[in-house]
DNA sequence: AATGAATGAGAGTTCATTCAT
DNA sequence: TATGAATGAACTCTCATTCAT
């Protein structure tokens, strides 16, 4: 069993992790062949069980790829001192980002993981959960503090601001043309002021 | 080959239609198989293939039912006369609704019609965008009309309220306990206004 | 989910385990393919799974079709009132004729069930001790009765029988001369008398 | 090529001759995976290699260590000058005991070697049956010194002999309780004397 | 209008084997 | 002497599809 060292093996299979979220998300899981992901990485077939016990851990791996560092990053942004408003920047800029960066492992995650079996979903759920309940907790703060309307339910809040960054994810990874920073801004904006304009009375 | 009336086999078939999209959305295309969707419907897996040509056909079905009629209602919509607030809630509103009435068709047109071959993809796509640029009209429309800020871009204001509902609707599928009409309500509002506290001076 | 009843289904299902059995027999479980066993049908290898869930339920089926007569008929043997050497030819008889009835069910019992899952086993092994059991019993009576020698191990008498049946059953698949009755005869008669020469004096 | 005498390198092959015989012994030859046989002896899959020219050869070396020492000891015992009774049971002791000597390898010889191909097997088949015949031969002398019944048949007889003991064999390897030289006993007085309780007139 | 039976293509997976190091 | 990495063929199994009935 492989350390988690630098050894070639273990840089080999983070390669082979993303050439599945690549093609995971291209095809999607049960529409992607072991062949697609390994012709992928320019090997056989067979030899992706080399770094997979099976297509379904690939799937898994991808998942875990896909949410890992994205839910640190919120750990960080929700601890820090910032105002309301930058905290918000700052999750959906990272939100936005973790679609360029991870190779799409992301949309794997949120697309695919119900093909996961029970045990590996809930732990991966449990990840998922806390990053929703962090940016709960933003919002919530934020409403004690009067900076929002006291009428807001943080919770559908929080799962807006999610679902939003998570449709224009996928709309980042078709288009690479997409300035992620830019539309960070503007989601962030929409969700602050809304559309409406400002009440000149 | 039996005409489009309202013959026996036109009810079977629109049954058949809603089976696949109920087993669709629940395993995704690939994910499902047609005795999955024989089942659903109470009969034979080979029996499926006189009411369609192919499991293709099925998807490109169910793709075309999840999105006629909530396509048509856009329509209505964009013509009417309401205020822009009124055609917002009345467009979250046919989109979030779309999800309970139609059997998670709405589902499986988002996430499963790129499996479908060029040519009837793209016909799909045509009505989707044609969903889209009229809901930018009234964006537009409203900005004319100041009744909106001018720095609002309003391609991007579309296609946000678009992901927020198909977010949502995700959601609605899988929780049949959300009211719709509240949610549609809280997203209405969350376009309009955003989150933040009216300034006081 | 079929009866067992006489429909065609179930006949052909039957000669599905025979042709199962005769390709185990030949080559071991692990060594026969599907696409052997469905050759034999003479059907289509992906074919042989209307019949079976898995290839390991042809094993299963197999070896069940392999003792259930077999075991069956010891009871019937056993119950009767036959004399001691009566009772002894028949059982060896009985296990002879087995190899040749059931297409060699019997010979993949004895070599291949140990593949089966630990479930399965102990189901068909509680069978197999019965078998054990019955001829040990038998043996014990005649102890009793004073038929044979009080030195006589019973359980190593019924093991040592079983054992010389299923090693004869091996030739007898192979080779198709071999006259089952004489064999029968001469294995008794091995069992009662031995080889030595009476003792004239 | 490394020579045949004591280096290092013999000793381990010998080694690995035998872990592919407890291996085949538990598995059967195409059930045990030559990882299976190197995880045995403490080495890598691919090493194994070093020692065999292919997994058949492995199994070739299994067979022949197998039986190559239980047929020269028949050779030793048919030459002697010691009473029937005593050359049987020397026989079926040298049998029983083969079974506890040479790890597993002699079960190997009578299950497996069916897969060899036809050259190798026939060369091995020499050696059984020069065993065989001499063990036959042990009858006829007997038959004509009057020790055993004229109505005696050798050929039957030897191979009775041979088959009682492949099949306590089987017992003997997976019981690591049975006592070898009792039931070689035992073995042997039920050959001479049957169960049949002597006549007394 | 529906079914039982069969098919064949393709999937995931295993594994004996090779070879540079 | 042994290993890590890779391969390709074979295998079990699934499934969309067909068709006689």
């Amino acid at each position: 069993m492989p350390q988690s060292t630098d050894t070639r093996y273990n840089h080999q299979r983070l390669a082979a992790i993303r050439s599945a979220a690549a093609v995971f998300a291209d095809k999607g899981y049960h529409g992607a062949s072991t062949a697609d992901i390994a012709a992928h990485l320019g090997i056989k077939q067979g030899s992706l069980y080399y770094y997979f016990k099976s297509k379904e851990e690939a799937l898994s791996e991808v998942c875990l790829l896909g949410i890992r560092d994205y839910v640190k990053r919120m750990s960080v942004i929700a601890d820090s001192d910032q105002p309301f408003a930058a905290q918000l920047l700052a999750t959906v800029s990272s939100h936005l980002m973790s679609y360029r960066e991870t190779n799409e492992a992301l949309k794997v995650y949120n697309d695919e993981r119900l093909y996961l079996p029970e045990e590996k979903r809930t732990k991966l759920k449990t990840l998922g959960s806390r990053y929703r309940q962090q940016l709960e907790k933003i919002f919530e703060d934020a409403r004690s503090a009067g900076v929002i309307r006291t009428t807001v339910d943080c919770h559908f809040a929080a799962q807006s601001v999610i679902g939003l960054c998570n449709s224009w994810g996928h709309l980042i990874v078709r288009d690479p043309e997409l300035d992620v920073f830019i539309l960070a801004q503007q989601c962030t904006d929409l969700v602050l002021q809304g559309v409406t304009a400002a009440q000149s009375n």
